[in-house]
DNA sequence: GTGCATCGATTTC
DNA sequence: GTCGGACGGATTCGG
DNA sequence: CCGAATCCGTCCGACGAAATCGATGCAC
C-alpha cells in the first residue's frame, strides 16, 4: 500500500504529498491524531493519552511480533544497517554555523564564545590562553538569563530576531543575584540539600533557570496542530552557536517541552531527527544517502551545476552551508506551505525505505522536494540531517539528557510533585540518569518514549528494561599507556586481565523459544551475517538452559589449524543472507561475558558472578565457541609477560577488567581498560613518511587541511609509494602550523616517482621535504596503497591500520624513510603463523 | 538485455 | 578504530 | 579556609583502512 501512496505523493503538488505522507505510516497516524483540534490539550493530558496508546500497542507488537520487532517499523522491513549516529559541531566554526551571525546571537553567545572566535578567526595558536575562566562564567550565566525569549525570536523568519540589546542586559543584571545565590543554596529546597553525587554548581545553575521556560515565547503554533520544521531547525541553530553543555541541553530541553505541552505526537520525529536517526539501529534502516547523491539534489534543487555545488561544498566543508546559501539566492515562484517536523521525517523514512532500480532517482526527488519546500535555515538542517552529521555539538547523550528533563519539567508537576526528594537540579540528574539507563538496556525511542509519557520518569527502568531480543548497548573499554596505568588505576582491586581478540563484537541472544540473535557492536541485527553461529550456540547450551545473551568476539578462525586469524579476513565475509554452504571464512566466538541468563538479567551483577554464569551455560567448542583466555595477576612481570603472550597468540593486546565491577551499557567505562601494544610508548610499529599531498578538511577543518597522503622510500627504484592518509594525531594549532609549512611546498603536479593509487588523488600536491613520524597498529594488504608493492602480494600494496601523527621528523628528508622493505618485512613478521598450541607452550 | 566494472554508501575495526 | 578540544565536576594546591 | 589550578570523565566530531552490497554506467 505504501507504494500506492508513494506514487501518489510524487505527482501531488506539494502540499498534498505532505498531507500524503503525513498520513503514511501509523508514525504519522500517532501524530495526526495527537494533532486533532482537541482543543488546548492540558499540556501533557492529551499527548500523553495518545502516546500511551501507541506505548501499549509497541508492547503488544513486541510481545507477539518478536525480537526485536519495531512496532512503528512496516513490517516488510528486513534486517540491514544502520542509519549514522553521529552529529557534530564545530567550536569555533560556530560563529559562521549556518546563517549570517545574528546581531543579539553574537551577544548571547556569551563573552567567551565571542572571544575564542575572533582569537580563532584571526590567530592560530594560543587561542585559549587568555580568558579567565571565573569570570567568563560569571557572564555567561548573566546572558542565559534570557535565553528563553530569544528562541522565540529565530522562529518565525530567520532574520528577524534582534530584541533590544539594553533591555536583554536589564534583565540579565536583576537575575545576576538570584542566580548567584542560587549556586550557593540549592533553590527549591526546604531541607537542607544532601549533595547528590554528580551535581555541580553549573548544573544547579542550570536548572535554576528552568524557571524562564515560557512557552508562548517559545511555540509559535497552536496546541495540537503540527510542529513546524522551522521550530526545530532554529533550536538547532541557537544550539551550534553554543558550546556550553547545560546550555545546549536547555536549549533543547525547553524546545522538547514546547512540543509536549503543544503536540506530543510530533515528539518521536522530533527526537529521531535530533538523534539523526531514521529508525532503532537493530530495525535496519539506512538512509542510503551521501554526499554523492546530496549533490546532485542540491544542484537539481537549485537549478545549478553540479559541479558547482560540488565545488561550493569543497570550499565550504559544509553541505548545509551550501544549501542555505543556494537556497538564500533563489525565488520562490510562490509561496510553499511550510515543512512540518512529521513530514520531514517522514520523508526520511521514505526515502529510507526506497530502493531497487532507480531509487536514486527517487530519493533525490523526494530531497529535491524537501529543499524547494524549505526555507531560511530549514535547507541547510536537512541537508545536515540526511548527512548524519547535524554538526551542532548534539548527540545522543545530550538529546537523552534534554528528554530526560524536558519529561520531567513538563509533566513531573502532577504526578511527582509528591516525592520531591531533592534539589530540582539532583531530580534533574537522576531523571537523567534513568532514562540514558533505560536507553542503554533497550535502545529504541520507539519504545522508550511512550513508556516515558505513561510512567512516572523514575519509574522508566520498570518499563523499559533489558529484553532478551533487544541489543543491549556493548560495554566498552577506555586506553591506557601501561601496564604501571593500570595498576595505578586498579590499586587495591581485584581485576582480571583477558585477550582482546580482533574480530567484530558479537551479542547473541538465545530465547526461550530457541530463536538465536546476533547483534553488532551498534545494535545492528547481524543474524543474518552469522548463520553458522546462529546454528551451533544452541547446540553448546550446556543441559537445563534455556535462555541466554553473551558477550562476544566473533574472530575469523582457521580450523584446521586451530589458529586466529586476523581481522582482514573476517572481513571479507559476506554480511547479507549468508547461507550456510557459503560460507568460506569460519568463525568462532570468543565469549567474555553473560548478561542474561534462564530469566535473570546479571547486568547489575559483578563481573565474577556474570563470568561463572557464562561458564555454567554454554560448553566450549574449539572452532566454534571458546571462552576468551584469562587470568588473575596484580604483577607487573606476569602482566608483561601476558601481555606478550596475547600478541604471539594473534590478538591486539588486553583488557583488563575489575572482578567486582557490574556490565555498564555503552559507556566506556573506567573499569574495562584497553592495554595494547602500539599504546605503549616507544613500542608498536612506527614509521618515518614523506608528506606528499593533502585534501581540505571538512566542518571543523574548513579552510584548512583535514588530511594527508604518506608514503614511504623504495630505493631501488627511487620512488615514494603511498602507504596512507592520516588525519589524527595533531592538535588543532599544530595542524594549523604543519599547514602553513605543508602549503609553500605545493606543487602543480605529482612528481613522476610518486607511486598512488587512480582512486587516490589528493586536492593538491607536496614536494616531499617533510618527514613525520606515524604509529599504526598493524599492517594490511591495501587495494590503494602502492608501499612494498609486489614485494609481499605481487601487485597490491601495504597500508597501515589506525594511522596517527606521532612527531615530525625536522632531521630527515624522504629519502630517509621507511624503506618500502622494512614495510614488507614488517608485514611479514605479524603474520601470525603459530598455533595456539605452541603459543601456550611456550608460556 | 546481460555481464562486468565502477562508484557510492554503509559498516566493521 | 585514534585523537584532541571543550566542559563540568571533583580533587588538590597555595596563599 | 577559600579560591585557583589541576586532573579526570564525558561528549562530540575531525579523521584512518578496507570490506561488502546495491545502483548505475558501459561494452557487447
Amino acid at each position: 500500500m505504501k507504494r500506492l501512496r508513494k506514487a501518489e505523493a510524487e505527482d501531488a503538488p506539494l502540499k498534498e504529498a505532505a498531507a500524503a505522507s503525513a498520513l503514511e505510516d501509523d508514525l504519522e497516524e500517532g501524530a495526526a491524531a495527537a494533532a486533532e483540534p482537541e482543543e488546548a490539550p492540558e499540556v501533557a493530558g492529551a499527548g500523553a493519552g495518545a502516546l500511551e496508546a501507541r506505548a501499549d500497542a509497541a508492547e503488544l507488537a513486541a510481545v507477539h511480533g518478536g525480537a526485536g520487532t519495531d512496532p512503528i517499523e512496516d513490517s516488510d522491513e528486513e534486517g540491514a544497517a544502520a542509519p549514522p549516529q553521529a552529529i557534530a559541531a564545530p567550536r569555533k566554526a560556530k560563529g559562521k554555523a549556518m546563517a549570517a551571525p545574528k546581531p543579539a546571537k553574537v551577544k548571547a553567545t556569551g563573552l567567551a564564545a565571542g572571544q575564542k572566535k575572533a582569537a580563532a578567526a584571526k590567530g592560530k595558536g594560543r587561542a585559549a590562553a587568555g580568558s579567565p575562566a571565573p569570570a567568563a562564567v560569571k557572564d555567561e550565566l548573566l546572558i542565559e538569563g534570557v535565553a528563553g525569549g530569544q528562541a522565540s525570536e529565530d522562529e518565525g523568519s530567520p532574520d528577524a530576531g534582534d530584541a533590544a540589546e539594553g533591555e536583554e542586559a536589564g534583565v540579565s543584571a536583576a537575575k545576576a543575584k538570584p542566580l548567584k545565590k542560587a549556586i550557593l543554596t540549592y533553590p527549591g529546597d526546604k531541607a537542607p540539600a544532601v549533595k547528590v553525587e554528580g551535581v555541580g554548581t553549573g548544573a544547579v545553575a542550570a536548572a535554576a533557570l528552568h524557571e524562564d521556560f515560557n512557552l508562548d515565547a517559545l511555540a509559535t503554533w497552536a496546541p495540537g496542530k503540527p510542529v513546524p520544521f522551522a521550530f526545530l531547525a532554529a533550536t538547532f541553530e541557537e544550539i551550534s552557536s553554543e558550546s556550553k553543555r547545560h546550555a545546549i541541553t536547555r536549549l533543547l530541553t525547553n524546545a522538547i517541552r514546547a512540543i509536549l505541552a503543544t503536540t506530543p505526537g510530533d515528539l518521536l520525529p522530533a527526537i529521531y531527527l535530533c538523534v539523526n536517526q531514521v529508525a532503532p539501529s537493530h530495525a535496519g534502516t539506512e538512509l542510503g544517502i551521501g554526499d554523492a547523491i546530496l549533490v546532485k539534489a542540491l544542484a537539481e534543487a537549485t537549478g545549478r551545476a553540479r559541479d558547482k555545488v560540488q565545488h561550493e561544498y569543497s570550499e565550504s566543508g559544509d553541505l548545509g552551508v551550501v544549501a542555505f546559501n543556494a537556497r538564500a539566492t533563489q525565488r520562490t515562484m510562490f509561496p510553499l506551505p511550510p515543512l512540518m517536523v512529521a513530514s520531514v521525517f517522514s520523508t526520511f523514512r521514505e526515502i529510507a525505505r526506497t530502493e531497487g532500480t532507480k531509487s536514486q532517482e527517487k530519493k533525490i526527488k523526494l530531497i529535491t522536494k524537501l529543499l524547494v519546500a524549505s526555507k531560511g535555515i530549514e535547507p541547510g538542517y536537512i541537508m545536515r540531517a540526511l548527512q548524519g552529521k547535524l554538526r551542532i555539538g548534539l548527540a545522543e547523550q545530550t538529546v537523552l539528557a534534554a528528554l530526560a528533563q524536558a519529561v520531567l519539567l513538563e509533566r513531573g508537576s502532577k504526578s511527582e510533585s509528591s516525592n520531591r526528594d531533592g534539589s530540582l537540579a539532583g531530580r534533574l540528574q537522576a531523571a537523567e540518569q534513568a532514562v540514558k539507563l533505560a536507553y542503554s538496556q533497550c535502545p529504541s525511542y520507539d519504545l522508550l518514549l511512550p513508556a516515558l509519557l505513561a510512567h512516572p520518569i523514575m519509574e522508566v527502568n520498570e518499563h523499559v528494561a533489558f529484553q532478551p531480543g533487544v541489543p543491549v548497548k556493548p560495554m566498552l573499554a577506555k586506553a591506557t599507556t601501561g601496564i604501571t596505568e593500570v595498576l595505578d588505576k586498579f590499586a587495591g582491586t581485584d581485576f582480571t586481565v583477558e585477550y582482546k581478540y580482533d574480530g567484530e563484537r558479537a551479542q547473541v541472544h538465545v530465547l526461550e523459544d530457541g530463536r538465536v540473535a546476533i547483534y553488532s557492536r551498534n545494535s545492528e541485527d547481524n543474524t543474518k551475517k552469522y548463520p553458522d553461529i546462529a546454528a551451533s550456540v544452541p547446540r553448546l547450551l550446556q543441559p537445563g538452559v534455556r535462555s541466554v545473551v553473551l558477550d562476544c568476539e566473533a574472530v575469523a578462525f582457521d580450523r584446521e589449524e586451530g589458529k586466529i586469524l586476523p581481522f582482514q579476513v573476517l572481513s571479507t565475509r559476506a554480511r547479507k543472507d549468508v547461507k550456510v554452504a557459503d560460507i568460506k571464512v569460519q568463525v568462532c566466538l570468543f565469549a567474555f561475558d553473560c548478561l542474561y541468563l534462564d530469566g535473570r538479567v546479571l547486568l547489575q551483577r559483578p563481573l565474577t558472578e556474570r563470568r561463572s554464569a557464562l561458564y555454567s551455560a554454554v560448553s566450549e567448542q574449539p572452532g566454534e565457541l571458546l571462552f576468551a583466555t584469562a587470568k588473575t595477576s596484580a604483577d607487573v612481570e606476569e602482566l608483561g609477560l601476558f601481555l606478550n603472550e596475547s600478541v604471539a597468540a594473534g590478538t591486539e593486546g588486553l583488557i583488563v577488567k575489575t572482578l567486582d565491577s557490574t556490565y555498564e551499557p555503552s559507556r566506556r567505562s573506567a573499569h574495562w581498560l584497553k592495554l595494547k601494544k602500539d599504546y605503549l610508548e616507544g613500542v608498536g610499529d612506527t614509521f618515518d613518511v614523506a608528506v606528499i599531498g593533502a585534501w581540505l578538511g571538512k566542518g571543523k577543518r574548513t579552510g584548512g587541511y583535514g588530511s594527508f597522503l604518506l608514503a614511504v622510500y623504495e630505493p631501488g627504484e627511487e620512488e615514494l609509494q603511498t602507504i596512507s592518509k592520516i588525519g589524527t594525531g595533531f592538535s588543532e594549532e599544530q595542524l594549523v602550523q604543519l599547514s602553513e609549512q605543508l602549503k609553500a611546498l605545493v606543487i602543480p603536479a605529482p612528481k613522476p616517482y610518486y607511486r598512488y593509487g587512480e582512486t587516490l588523488v589528493p586536492d593538491v600536491w607536496f614536494d616531499a621535504k617533510v618527514v613525520w613520524e606515524v604509529k599504526a597498529a598493524d599492517l594490511s594488504i591495501s587495494p590503494v596503497h602502492r608501499a612494498a608493492a609486489g614485494l609481499v602480494d605481487p601487485t597490491k600494496g601495504i597500508s597501515i591500520r589506525f594511522p596517527r601523527l606521532v612527531r615530525v621528523r625536522d632531521d630527515k628528508a624522504a629519502e630517509d624513510a621507511t624503506s618500502a622493505e622494512q614495510v614488507a618485512e614488517m608485514y611479514r613478521k605479524q603474520v601470525s603463523t603459530r598455533t595456539y598450541k605452541e603459543v601456550a607452550e611456550d608460556y
